[in-house]
DNA sequence: CTGGGTGCAAAATCTTTGCAGATCC
DNA sequence: GGATCTGCAAAGATTTTGCACCCAG
């Protein structure tokens, strides 16, 4: 009664986990089924998507959004801002300083219920300059 | 030598402006589309994207993505945060306290350049409730 | 006239899904 | 054994693009 009943355990979404835990570079769908594919040879872009999908839902990961035409992951859940750099593509966490609530700068917010938020930084990065 | 000479006018990409001008909802392209199907009874969805697109490289308009599948556009080009609710999918603009810098709040920006940030909210409008 | 603008349809891209067989508990 | 998981392939959803014709300057 602790765990959802709803998923079994499995193989390839442990994995999943594995992988988005190990890294920082926030990859996309399918740069995980490329790495994956070395180790499942057989693994599906399709159930790939399916375990991503069932892990942003059980609020394991995060599934971010940067405008571009394609989703990235963050094995990272808590809330956090990111940087993306207009060269390199690279997305960097970047990290708040204590008590920071965006919502205190909002003058309207009137009778709206924040349950989230995202912030986002574009430029260039220490790198490409 | 003052406009860009890339461009030629054209009406259709001049009522798109006025729509995106004269709303707040922040319409996707098909919602456009539809829109000016009315009046343009020939218009294709492929010149509404075209359009928009050139709208974006111009700097007239914004392109918005709140993690959802498909863009949204916004006539207001100054930046500013938007609400989007959970229940209705409506987008709201917000309005933000003078000088609010969301780059003074980040601890680790180091030698990064911020030309731009968007600041999203999500959550349940005052209407929703 | 010349080059951008347009509709049309096909293609591209990213993601989801139906199905049948494999697997976990 | 029954529900979940999987690969496969097809379908979906959104956006882009090649082409031939049209039109603005």
């Amino acid at each position: 009664m602790e765990e959802s009943q709803k998923y079994r355990k499995s193989r390839q979404r442990e994995k999943i986990l594995e992988i988005l835990h190990g890294t920082k570079t926030h990859p996309t769908a399918d740069t995980i089924y490329l790495i994956m594919k070395n180790e499942y040879h057989d693994l599906s872009l399709g159930n790939v998507y399916r375990n991503l999908n069932i892990l942003v839902e059980t609020g394991k990961i995060r599934r971010l959004d940067f405008g571009s035409t394609f989703n990235r992951f963050d094995g990272n859940c808590e809330m956090h801002p990111h940087f993306v750099c207009e060269k390199c593509n690279s997305v960097r966490d970047l990290v708040l300083i204590d008590n920071f609530n965006p919502a205190d700068f909002i003058k309207n917010l009137n009778g709206k219920t924040v349950k989230e938020y995202s912030l986002e930084f574009f430029g260039v990065c220490e790198n490409c300059r």
